[in-house]
RNA sequence: UGCGGGGUGGAGCAGUCUGGUAGCUCGCCGGGCUCAUAACCCGGAGGUCAUAGGUUCAAAUCCUGUCCCCGCGACCA
């Protein structure tokens, strides 16, 4: 189904790196938090890509539930032809953001079927199922069971849902079949304890700990009221359950049970990653790892449960009338700027504010006026004095404040990306970014090119500065693509994406005397807040 | 009610765990430079760190109380 290119595997040297974003659910157009999820994520696998490691990047979408097949009635649709409507509006904004996922798991594609029947049947033979009746109450919209204990009454004195405040439905002894995951309790904590990093930042983990060690009760994984999921093998009338379901898409999509992939599960898991949204952290670091515990599978390094976007202090939703689209920030902003934003100005792990006001002071201040402005300046010099080519650095010329800054960065960076400290790597790149101009004014090549005598001196400044322009253009990659490309191009080198080995290609003077350099067109050009017409608001 | 997050110069944040010159970006004011996208560089103004107590030689940072804001509860990471 995937039409995505999957890298090839076993050639590159640092081993495998792999991650996910939720499997969002297909009720919902792709909005600003999906999309930050996603770009995240995407950041990741380009720098990974980039420090030498074989990417898998698996996202997708939850096609399962009574909630969809309902939606789809309601639209005249089959629950399929639903889905099979929303799938572009994932895809399409994935390709317009230049998202590179290796991997897009729709739940209902046949190999996930065998995932999730493999993986069930499996623990049935175990023995952590069983079949139970939920005595209680159901929600239909939350597609969850309630004790009475737990439910609110309306106005009217009727039961509802205490999440969603609608009416609910006597369970009727209805016959579901039940993880054992009370069992886990104990074994779910002295893993937290053993594996500090297995959640992040440390308030979710917190969070986790004492729902933990206020008791977990065996969850219900199937439902036979409706057919609109997977059925499970053993008792063919029971479709599971939409976490049982969704869950497992992750590996699905880097090749659990699959024939045509075979080897490619045992290689890359565990993962390193799963980036959820905070509200789901819960399903990620109680159910997943016991569901893993139990199939005797390792478990993934780190969930990272980041913060959401908020407006004016506000989280964004319709009924507010603050919602902000992808589409039109990348109309303003090019997608460039808008992955850098929303990288660079939020805390990943922390709820951020967001807003168009400050997406353009950051625009203007980072990408205009540092880094865009930067590249204009050094390559028009180089256009001018040097005929647009790249000088030759003469003898000596390495040793000055630019390379002493480059040379701590991959450390320093590295370490910001591997922690997904996104802002961190980013300012760090700005930092030396902001010290070139600063470099330029100190050494002012506009006076060294009035005489013959600092030739040599101009040609060192100029070289250094471009070198520097190399190295953050390659560092800025995996946040702005485009751009980063562009620079790559108009310094007349190769492929950035080609780029394997981050670190080596980084080292200083790796920018060869004589290329050729373009001016080009202002990379950034500056927005004028009161001109934009945003469309929204 | 509950659970969670937060209140730091005009705006957005860092610093709080591991007490000891209050830091960053933007904005504002003044100066410099001229290669550049009114950009770049330097300097400056502006904060009783929500509030009331407490501990301490010393608290934004630790303890207690109070007030306020936000999130989960409605499509939604």
């Amino acid at each position: 189904m995937s039409s995505v290119a999957r890298p090839e595997r076993g050639i590159m040297s640092k081993g495998t790196y792999s991650f996910t974003t939720p499997i969002y659910y297909v009720n919902a157009s792709p909005h600003l938090g999906t999309a930050y999820t996603t770009i995240a994520a995407d950041t990741v696998a380009r720098y990974q890509r980039m420090n030498d490691y074989d990417v898998a990047f698996v996202t997708g979408l939850d096609e399962h539930g009574q909630k969809v097949a309902e939606v789809a009635a309601k639209n005249g649709m089959t629950p399929l032809e639903w889905c099979d409507s929303m799938e572009p509006k994932f895809r399409d904004a994935w390709t317009e953001l230049d998202i590179t996922y290796t991997d897009f798991v729709r739940t209902t594609e046949p190999r996930h079927a065998r995932t999730v029947q493999k993986f069930w049947t499996d623990l049935y033979d175990k023995g952590f199922l069983y079949k139970g009746a939920y005595e209680g109450w159901y929600c239909v919209h939350e597609e969850t069971y309630y004790a009475e204990g737990d439910l609110e009454k309306n106005e009217e004195d009727v039961f509802v849902c205490p999440d969603c405040k609608r009416p609910v439905q006597q369970a009727s002894g209805e016959e579901n079949w039940f993880f054992k995951l009370s069992e886990f309790e104990d074994k779910l904590l002295t893993y937290f304890d053993e594996n500090p990093d297995f959640i992040r930042p440390e308030t979710r983990r917190n969070e986790i700990v004492s729902f933990v060690k206020g008791g977990l009760k065996d969850l219900s994984i199937s439902r036979s009221t409706f057919d609109w999921g997977v059925p499970l093998p053993f008792d063919e009338g029971h479709v599971a359950y939409v976490w049982a379901d969704a869950l497992l898409a992750y590996i699905t999509g880097i090749g659990y049970a699959d024939p045509e992939r075979e080897g490619e599960f045992e290689m890359r898991w565990p993962m390193q990653y799963h980036f959820v949204g905070k509200d789901i952290i819960r399903f990620h670091c109680v159910i997943w790892p016991a569901m893993l515990m139990a199939a005797g599978l390792p478990i993934t390094h780190t969930v990272f449960g980041h913060g959401f976007l908020l407006t004016k202090g506000e989280k964004m939703s319709k009924s507010k009338g603050n919602v902000l689209l992808p589409a039109d920030l990348i109309k303003v902003f090019g997608v460039d700027a808008y992955r850098y934003y929303f990288m660079s100005d939020v805390a990943f792990g922390h709820d951020g504010s967001i807003s168009l006001e400050r997406m353009v002071q950051v625009y203007n201040a980072d990408l205009a006026n540092t880094w865009g402005n930067l590249c204009s300046r050094v390559f028009n010099m180089t256009n001018k004095y040097f005929d647009g080519k790249v000088p030759q650095a003469p003898a000596g010329s390495s040793e000055n404040p630019l390379k002493e800054i480059s040379d701590e960065l991959y450390a320093e960076y590295d370490a910001c990306m591997s922690q997904v400290d996104f802002s961190g790597a980013a300012a760090a790149v700005q930092k030396l970014a902001g010290r070139v101009n600063l470099y330029v004014e100190e050494s002012a090549p506009w006076n060294l090119a009035k005489s013959e005598e600092t030739a040599d001196e101009l040609a060192a400044v100029i070289y250094n500065a471009l070198e520097a322009i190399r190295i953050i253009a390659l560092y800025m990659a995996p946040f702005m693509p485009s751009t980063s490309a562009e620079v790559y191009k108009r310094l007349s080198l190769g492929d950035i994406v080609a780029v394997a080995d981050i670190e080596a290609a980084t080292a200083w003077a790796g920018l060869p005397a004589g290329n050729a350099v373009e001016t080009g067109d202002p990379l950034f050009p500056r927005l004028d807040v009161d001109a934009i017409d945003f469309g929204v608001e």
